[in-house]
DNA sequence: CTGAAAGCGCTTACAG
DNA sequence: CTGAAAGCGCTTACAG
């Protein structure tokens, strides 16, 4: 009478072997307690003799436990579509694991609010969630909220930019230093060998700031590392508003001209802009991120190149990372970072963010 | 006494709304045959209305229902490690559907010996395999292949390189032409203006030729079309031992010195290493894939870009591909054309193939 | 053409 | 601390 299944080994099987009953098998292995050392200790030996994996869909099936997640990222505002991609890829992960048991719930902050972001974080923690993903945008009141979360014994994921040396499950996304680095890896090929060329950062919180300057970091010390030829000029722009940005490049721009502006983020295509009303032409533009505006100025020729980092896959491995924690058990690596895409008008008809 | 599971409906609610076993509900869920065209279309109506969704997890758990697929690559070889690549993304995904009744068993081709290729294939058919995954590099034999496999309706995927026209279930690889167009796009930012420029085939097999000529194809055109200036020679050289390569770029050198060489596959380590040999330096370098000995030239500043399609993609997608239309149903896309990817030295740190 | 029962490999109360 | 039973939502023979 071979009933049993080929080659795989199940509770059923242990619990002969140890002559328990499967009820007893499965304590151990999902360590509940109630289990005498002894019988636990000789149940765990078998299990490993055996090498027994449990099969997920039984598992799935009678199992009613479920986990929640719980992610924190900048709402899709009007001054940039960017966050769009990273909250895709939740979506995109959260479709796939919610066969699985777990629900993930997306809280939202204003870029351009504090306080929006702490209203977020309260909620998740009275919410009482499994597992959260955050993008650590605001130094103070992000700490805050990690050490809350430490405390609650709740696995945090990062995405978009770290915060070093604080506890959380692994961080996702860019090395900002490395892409300011490439950029000007970029910038040297181009011609003229000496050319002039000018750094733009555009942003209105300082703590977001901070980011660019990592890149901007990147992008001189390549330069001076590798002795080439090249004059850098850099300018600040702290307000976002066209009207602002188009003064400011107007001054810049009266002072000198340029053969490479590169701007630090996705606001390069407010640069486009201006160079197009202003019939500015020649001068070579690179910028950041796979974004609609911005795909327009790269077919217009205007813009140049862009870097780009997967913000989509970004926030699928943010989620998947806390599944593959809290539910496979499996090891995260600390630091994910993101390829460094270089995108052009002839290859990004093919780029998947 | 509520014990139903909350919201989802599965097939003993269906059953008891259509007055039916729930053996009769499952006969019409699996379409099999044996059900009264008026109980069928009358479950069917119940299914559609309550937007039956099935439990996955139970129907693994119940079915043994197994599928098998194979898949028909390049071997590895001494002249090339890139096809290690694919088979990477075969046996990732081999892994991810193994649980799901699934078995995934690759053979292989070598890509100097047709011969070989028609014995895998023999082997395949023989086999009663439910789907094939294949890179068709030699046309008439893989016409053959492609053939019989249609008629016995086995649904067919092609990996790497296209064969239009014929019936196949999606092609996942990289666009040729708009891979050259692209290598030409960055080639004409580079100084100086006026270049000279080199395009390298290296090949031996004629049909593998074909392939590399899209790319030059492409390459030309771009020039073509944006009217840029500049002087393109070509050379094929269709042995791929380093002493033949080595005396064919002798020759060529030798007539004329150039600003920029193109080869159009990933032989440019091969090139890389005349250069080094030779001293040869001031020449911008551009091929093809990620591959270690590339990537060695590019560290050491020989090579200055790769181009390069995600192999291990490819097969990962390939193989979900069959997965996905033979389990899940869902409709799959007949041309899906990976990004082509621009690797440096400073950003190859972080590409995942 | 249709139904009733057993079973897939787990987890979940419940009883002792 | 441990066991026996019911059940998760399907599929698979088997009987009629």
């Amino acid at each position: 009478m071979e009933k049993k299944n080929s080659g795989t080994v199940g509770v059923k099987e242990i619990a002969r072997l140890a002559n328990v009953s499967i009820g007893t098998v499965d304590r151990v292995l999902n360590n509940r307690v109630g289990v005498s050392e002894k019988t636990k200790a000789k149940i765990l030996k078998i299990i490993k003799e055996l090498d027994y994996q449990p099969n997920i869909f039984a598992r799935r099936l009678a199992s009613k436990k479920k986990l929640r997640f719980a992610t924190l990222i900048p709402k899709v505002s009007e001054e940039t579509t960017y966050w769009e991609a990273p909250l895709h890829g939740i979506r995109q992960a959260a479709n796939e694991i919610k066969d699985f048991g777990v629900e993930v719930i997306s809280f939202f902050f204003d870029q351009n609010d504090k306080s929006t972001f702490k209203d977020s974080a309260t909620k998740i923690i009275a919410g009482q969630f499994d597992g959260v993903l955050m993008a650590p945008m605001f130094e103070d009141e992000s700490a805050v909220f990690i050490k809350t979360c430490n405390e609650n014994k709740i696995p945090l994921v990062f995405i978009n930019s770290d915060m070093p040396g604080y506890n959380n499950l692994c961080y996702i996304g860019p090395n900002l230093y490395q892409s300011g680095y490439l950029s000007a890896h970029i910038v040297n090929y181009l011609s003229p060998a000496d050319k002039k060329t000018l750094i733009v950062n555009i942003s209105k919180e300082i703590d977001l700031h901070h980011h660019l300057l990592r890149k901007e970091e990147g992008f001189r010390n390549y330069f001076e590392e590798n002795g080439a030829i090249n004059q850098i000029s850099k300018i600040d722009i702290q307000q976002t508003s066209y009207a602002h940005i188009q003064q400011k490049l107007s001054e810049q721009l009266s002072k000198s001209s340029y053969d490479v502006v590169f701007v630090t983020n996705s606001r390069v295509s407010t640069v486009a802009k201006y160079f197009e009303e202003h019939q500015i032409k020649g001068v070579k533009l690179i910028g950041y991120d796979f974004l609609e505006d911005n795909i327009l100025h790269l077919k217009n020729k205007t813009i140049d190149f862009l870097i780009c980092q997967k913000p989509q896959e970004q926030g699928y491995r943010g989620v998947m990372s806390l599944y593959d924690h809290l539910v496979l058990n499996t090891p995260i690596e600390k630091e994910q970072f993101m390829p460094i895409d270089i995108i052009t008008r002839e290859n990004y008809q093919y780029y998947s963010n």
